[in-house]
DNA sequence: CTGAAAGCGCTTACAG
DNA sequence: CTGAAAGCGCTTACAG
């Protein structure tokens, strides 16, 4: 009668719970669950240990697990923000690799990391979990550093690191160049550029493509026109003024990024710029909500999901110290709405 | 020479090398970090233990001690689905409050666990986490059942579970009486309603308010006109159409969801209903992207942050077997911009 | 083919 | 005021 008494048919199974029912040692049942190649048993053994382990519903305690064989099982993901819909499917594509590892995935905002004392970092730096994925570019230097000291293998995503020797990116020059071809195939000549900020890796190459594609065109450098803000409604809402107030008149813009997209539409709209009549916009990424801007947006399709779910396999596969460049290429499509058309 | 050896200044540190350095035992170390109120020691002792935690760098390991406390600091959060950025709100203002507190928050999907045969609830029934936040509608009785089966503290977000007995919501009726009464005071008089899905709970609390603010104001039954759909910008396209096709030609439009209102305005816009000239709109959950969709929504300010924070602070602070029923109330405000206007 | 034993790194009642 | 010991639930090299 002892207070704490755990009730009847409670789930507190242990191994020896298994092995007791399957009348073997606990050491069998482990090497039974955990597939042990080295293991000679018989046949009708394993059963009856398949059979208790179901019977009582028996699952490891990860912590028992994670002491003993210092795996954790989980990754830590860090991104900006959660509202924004581009980390959204770089997340669903990680937890679905994770899951089939049989791993989780610990998500976490750096906002969360300014916000109190004890901060994510040393909640993950008490061991809980193997390695850690940055996708997004706040992450402090010193931070970085940590990483390395507390020898957590780590891996940037969407974004390449000062040294460049960890990370995986998407084909960010060819996204640009699918979409300023686009614009060309379509009749137009002078088109302009909505960039991001210069901190960040992805907008250095997007607009490398921007430039890329419109030097092959034959344009001179004269009708290139560029305005960059930073990945927000907002900043894309005042990039679009500048562009609109300069005397170049493009009759396209290439949006490197769909908040500066949305943002981008408001301002058009504010000023009476019919899109696509007077003025053509494509953007990267597809996200469902594309559809339901107004005008509905053409956009170039990134695999977000695949990247999420490759930073994940990548950073399992490797070891801490070794160097992990990829480049996810596949799909990438142009889709066309209603916010590109030929010039008038 | 073990081919394992750590790394001279590794991040290996246990408490026995805090306890050595500060000429200790390692159950003195453990009582000066977790602030054990019944522990006296020297003011010079704790100190040496102090100085010993920070020259070393030293972080308990979470794993074992998990295994001795059977706490493990961390909670489970369930949505359905990473893009939808009222789940955004709810997810920041979780990890806020678990910050607080030292706890993390693991994020998963309801996708994920269909996916993989070995399920998200193996995973967190490991012993993962201390407990699960179910925010949002598609978690199966099956589920919910082994929740209890397996003792694991459960508290159902945003939405009540069948019983009724742990649950935290928002002020669903009303939000609203505050969304109708604008529109009243604006002038209108026959106000129709998109809400949400049969099914969820939100939904029905949402079309009370509609109703009892209808009531209030004196209009007969007979001005009421009700379109439902998933809470989803297609749902929400098509509901608007049905009410758009119906006799009633009503003058304002209260939606109830967020998303069922991106696909209300694009409806709107595809008929050629100019918005507010022809029809105002007001809906649910004040998103940053409000300001940018096509008009300017109008909406009313639900306080999803704080229903992150306080399913989190509830969770912690009561017993698995408690009832927990509780309503988030404040802040809740009209946030006006431009798809409200008074009737022609 | 299977078992006994050690140990991962903590915490906590108990001893002195 | 501080230390010694037991034990949380696993896994794995070793023994037989």
């Amino acid at each position: 009668m002892t207070p704490r008494q755990k009730t009847i048919g409670s789930k507190r199974v242990t191994i020896i719970d298994v092995a007791q029912r399957a009348g073997v040692d606990p050491s069998v049942v482990s090497r039974v669950i955990n597939n042990d190649d080295r293991l000679r048993i018989k046949a009708d053994t394993r059963e009856r240990v398949v059979a208790a382990v179901r019977a009582l519903d028996y699952r490891p305690n990860a912590a028992a697990r994670t002491l003993r064989t210092s795996k954790v099982g989980a990754i830590g993901l860090f991104i900006p923000d959660f509202a924004n819909p581009v980390y959204s499917e770089i997340i669903a594509g990680a937890e679905a690799a994770a899951s089939l590892a049989g791993c989780v995935v610990v998500t976490g905002t750096d906002e969360v990391v300014g916000r109190s004392e004890q901060t994510y970092l040393d909640l993950l730096g008490s061991g809980r979990v193997d390695g850690v994925l940055l996708a997004g570019g706040s992450l402090k230097k010193s931070e970085q550093a940590r990483f390395e000291a507390a020898a957590m293998p780590y891996l940037f995503v969407n974004r390449r690191d000062r040294d460049g020797s960890r990370y995986v990116v998407l084909d960010d020059n060819r996204a640009a160049q699918v979409a300023v071809r686009h614009l060309l195939d379509l009749g137009h000549r002078s088109i302009a550029m909505i960039g991001g900020p210069s901190g960040a890796d992805t907008a250095r190459r997007r607009r490398q493509g921007y430039l890329a594609a419109m030097k092959k065109s034959g344009e001179g450098a004269e009708s290139l026109l560029m305005a960059s803000a930073d990945y927000t409604p907002s900043g894309g809402f005042a990039a679009f003024n500048e562009i609109a107030e300069s005397s170049a008149r493009p009759t396209a813009v290439f949006v490197a990024n769909f908040a500066l997209a949305i943002g981008a539409l408001k301002a058009a709209e504010r000023r009476g710029i019919r899109i696509p009549e007077d003025l053509s916009v494509v953007a990267v990424h597809d996200l469902a909500l594309a559809e339901y801007l107004y005008p509905a947006l053409t956009t170039v399709q990134m695999p977000l999901r695949e990247l999420g779910a490759r930073a994940v396999e990548l950073l399992m596969a490797h070891g801490r110290t070794d160097q992990i460049q990829d480049t996810v290429r596949e799909p990438m499509r142009l889709v066309e709405r209603e916010s590109t058309a030929a010039p008038r």
